[in-house]
Parts: C-alpha cells; sequence; structure tokens
RNA sequence: GGAGGGGUUCCCGAGUGGCCAAAGGGAACAGACUGUAAAUCUGUCGUCGUAAGACUUCGGUGGUUCAAAUCCACCCCCCUCCA
C-alpha cells in the first residue's frame, strides 16, 4: 500500500459521503499540508459525543500532518442555523462568545491536538462585509438552488415560516471557505447542503474548491433524534464519570452498536467480532455495553476514574445498593421534613403536587423503605432518600 | 394591495358558549418484568391542598354574558392564493 493509498484509507474510515475521492487524491499529493475547516456554533460550548464523531475525524488529519481549523461561527450564531425548529436565538455578546470559546477550547483539547490546531472565528471576516458585499454574495446563489436544501424544502412544503435571513446562513458559511481557502471542509450529514454551497462558492469568487467530508449523525441516546443538546438525548463529554457511564448503560441494545461503530477506537473487525459474541451468547448484551461505557469514560476522564465508574453503577443498580456520592440536602424536623417539601426544595421534583403522585405510585423509599405517607414529617436524623431509579438524595434533618 | 386559512397544555392535535384542567397520540416519569436494554402490562402527567376543593392556563389586550379555549373589537405572528 503506497503512502497515499493509507491516507486515503483512514481518512475514509466512518465517513458518510466523500466528495470528491479523486479532487481530494489530487490535493494530496501536491505535498504540502491541507486545510481542514470544522464550523462550530458558539452557542452550544457543552460538547457532547455527537460532536466527537467530527472531531476525531479532525483529528485524524493532524496525525497525517493536515492543518485544521476550528472554526468558530460567532457572526453565524447571530443568524441562527435553520435547524427546521425555527427557534429564536438570542444573540450573544463579544464577551459571551469568547467565553464560550474558551469553553470550548478546554473540551475539544481533549481530542485534538493544540499544535496543531488554529482557533478563528468567522466574524474576523464577516463582520467586515459591508451591505455591498452581502448583496454581492447573495447574488452567487439563486432561490430555486437554495431551496434543493430539503430542511427549506420541507418546512416550505409544510407551510412552515422560512425567514430571508436563514438563506444567508449557509451562504455566510461557503463565504467562510472562501476566505480561509479550505481544501477539505467537513461536518455531519446534515450539513452537506451548507458545505456544498461553500464548495460552489470558492469556484464562483474564483479559487479552488474544496472538497467535502460529512461523518454520520450520532444518534442520541433515544435513538431516534440526532443527539443534541436541545433534544436532552446528550452524553456531554464533561460529565461526571458515573452519568457518562449510566447513560451509556441505558442506551438500547441496538444503538449500542451504533455508538460502538461511531465511537470507540476498536477496530470494525474486533466490534464485528464483539457483535457475532453477543449474538451466539458468548458475550452477555451487558458486558459488551459495560466495555463500552468504560471505554468512553476512560477518553474523557481517566482508567480509574473508569474502574470506579463501572463498580458504582454494578453496586447501585445492579446490587441494589445506592451511589457513594449524591447530592446533600438539609432541613429541619417539622413542615420542611416531609417528603413533598424536602423533594421539591431539593430539586428532585418540580412541584409538591409531582411529588405525591410519585409516591402514590410507590416510587419513594427511604432507608430502604418505601413510604407513601406524605404528611408526616421526618424526625431528626440522616436518611437515605431514593425517588424512582435514578435519583437520589442525601438528607439530614436537624 | 386584495381574498382566505391558522395560532390550544413539553410536541402533534381534538375541541364553536356551561358536562373543559381541556379528547386522542407521542414524549416523559413511576410501578411490574429485566441486564437502570428492548418489548409488554398498569398508572401518572398545570399549581396549591392529606382531602373536599381553590386558583391559574388555550397568541396579546379589552369587551359581551350568570358563564368564554369557544362570541365581538383591536393588535401581534404564521401560511396559502391573487396582484
Amino acid at each position: 500500500m503506497t503512502d497515499i493509498d493509507r491516507q486515503m484509507a483512514t481518512i475514509k474510515r466512518g465517513v458518510a459521503e466523500l466528495i470528491d475521492e479523486n479532487e481530494l487524491r489530487k490535493k494530496i499529493l501536491r505535498g504540502s499540508p491541507l486545510r481542514i475547516k470544522v464550523g462550530f456554533d458558539p452557542t452550544a460550548p457543552d460538547l457532547h459525543l455527537g460532536h466527537t464523531v467530527v472531531m476525531h475525524k479532525m483529528r485524524h488529519f493532524q496525525e497525517l500532518g493536515h492543518h485544521v481549523v476550528f472554526l468558530i461561527g460567532d457572526f453565524t450564531g447571530r443568524i441562527g442555523d435553520p435547524s427546521g425548529r425555527s427557534e429564536t436565538r438570542p444573540p450573544l455578546t463579544e464577551e459571551q462568545v469568547l467565553a464560550n470559546a474558551e469553553t470550548y477550547k478546554k473540551q475539544v483539547f481533549k481530542i485534538l491536538d493544540p499544535a496543531k490546531t488554529e482557533v478563528a472565528f468567522n466574524s474576523t471576516w464577516l463582520g467586515k462585509l459591508d451591505a455591498t458585499g452581502f448583496i454581492k454574495l447573495a447574488s452567487s446563489y439563486t432561490v430555486a438552488r437554495m431551496m434543493e436544501r430539503d430542511d427549506f424544502e420541507k418546512r416550505f412544503r409544510e407551510q412552515r415560516p422560512i425567514s430571508i435571513h436563514e438563506f444567508l446562513y449557509p451562504l455566510c458559511q461557503g463565504y467562510d471557505s472562501v476566505c480561509l481557502k479550505t481544501d477539505v471542509e467537513m461536518g455531519g450529514t446534515d450539513q452537506k447542503f451548507n458545505l456544498l454551497v461553500g464548495r460552489n462558492l470558492q469556484a464562483h469568487y474564483g479559487i479552488e474548491s474544496q472538497c467535502i467530508l460529512t461523518m454520520p449523525l450520532l444518534e442520541g441516546t433515544d435513538g431516534v433524534r440526532k443527539m443534541s443538546k436541545s433534544y436532552g438525548n446528550y452524553i456531554g463529554i464533561d460529565e461526571a464519570p458515573s452519568e457518562i457511564f449510566g447513560k451509556i448503560m441505558a442506551v438500547s441494545d441496538d444503538l449500542m452498536w451504533r455508538y460502538y461503530e461511531l465511537l470507540s477506537a476498536k477496530s470494525l473487525e474486533d466490534i464485528a467480532a464483539l457483535k457475532t459474541d453477543v449474538a451466539n451468547g458468548t458475550v452477555h448484551p451487558k458486558a459488551a455495553k459495560e466495555t463500552l461505557a468504560h471505554e468512553m469514560v476512560s477518553r474523557y476522564h481517566s482508567e480509574k476514574d473508569a474502574d470506579e465508574a463501572q463498580q458504582g453503577f454494578n453496586a447501585v443498580f445492579a446490587g441494589g445498593g445506592v451511589p457513594d456520592e449524591m447530592p446533600e440536602h438539609q432541613c429541619a424536623h417539622g413542615e420542611d421534613s416531609t417528603p413533598p417539601v424536602f423533594l421539591e426544595a431539593a430539586g428532585l421534583v418540580k412541584s409538591r403536587g409531582e411529588a405525591k403522585r410519585l409516591m402514590k405510585e410507590g416510587a419513594l423509599s427511604i432507608d430502604g423503605q418505601r413510604c407513601d405517607d406524605a404528611i408526616t414529617p421526618l424526625a431528626a436524623g440522616e436518611y437515605v432518600i431514593k425517588l424512582g431509579k435514578k435519583r437520589f438524595l442525601k438528607l439530614v434533618v436537624s
């Protein structure tokens, strides 16, 4: 295998689509490092496993000696990505953007090599573009072509609103590629249209067109929608070891394989072998899931944390024990120490009514004893409160 | 500019004056069963209240009425068609 073949193989692993393979090959063969661009929204500095799919691919490029631009879309963030759900995003202040960028860096460099990463903000050039510049930019694309984007097409067909400014989003993103003279731009498969706009725009502005590379979208813990903070189905890389471990364990068996495929460092052959073992009963699916959960916690925390998280998990859920660490709440004996009141005060439930309902359903246990008495205050002392399967509280009544 | 349709509880969506805190579905949560998986069954799903019940909610503001998500006026927003 020649060097170029080896590079191409690394690049292509796990990729959903690469446009255009031959072009990319030619670019690489020229010998100088390629400029790889990936844009991120400045509004969501909490990175989750979904983001890491693309980041690992960025890492691959770095390992192959290429130059990665981590682009923070502070300007485009003000437009708001037309993601289908027309939620207006409040504009961020410059301080917020900078603060978010710092948070980004802290998390991103768990994966990327800081020495080989350029962090850029697209307000640097987009902010300088005046009305004339924008009109020129807007004139480079037609409404019909814009409507090719299936998100727009769908919303249009379903009679849901599309604002004009949303058309500017792909154009701005494409203009980033023009200014950065990007060789390769990456994103999730949902970014394909935007990436292609960049490719077209570069040609329009007379520079070499970028190749585009899309990565599969990681499904969230619900197994249906893509992982996203706003859907609440995400696993954040900054979350506590026990959280990451637990969330992965709660994922369905089918989804586990998807996570293996997109997140694990295991080779595709190893994963296939594991899958066979599970299918024929040699390995219990739960054990396979634990291996994955362990790998993820090790990656974003440490091996030691992963061991502990695994032990904790098995003690609490398999063994029916209680976690080592749980939130603590203090209150005085009396009305404050009646279950609905302290459950609400400790933030385990949203309202007292909810607490009462849960108690009727038998969800509350105090020191291992089921409790459905909502009116008798607890006497002074220390209690372990368990609500449902996952909510724990250490209660101190004085 | 003209004509018409629409905005309901987390989401979709029924509801055209009292029987509506508001059908149905989804999501979520809880219990049973399990591997905190899936599937299934059962239950809960505005706030306060042990309860009876009280209070707040159906784009916004006013109004009609004993009584309004439902009727009227104005306003805001979305969509379609015509120009």
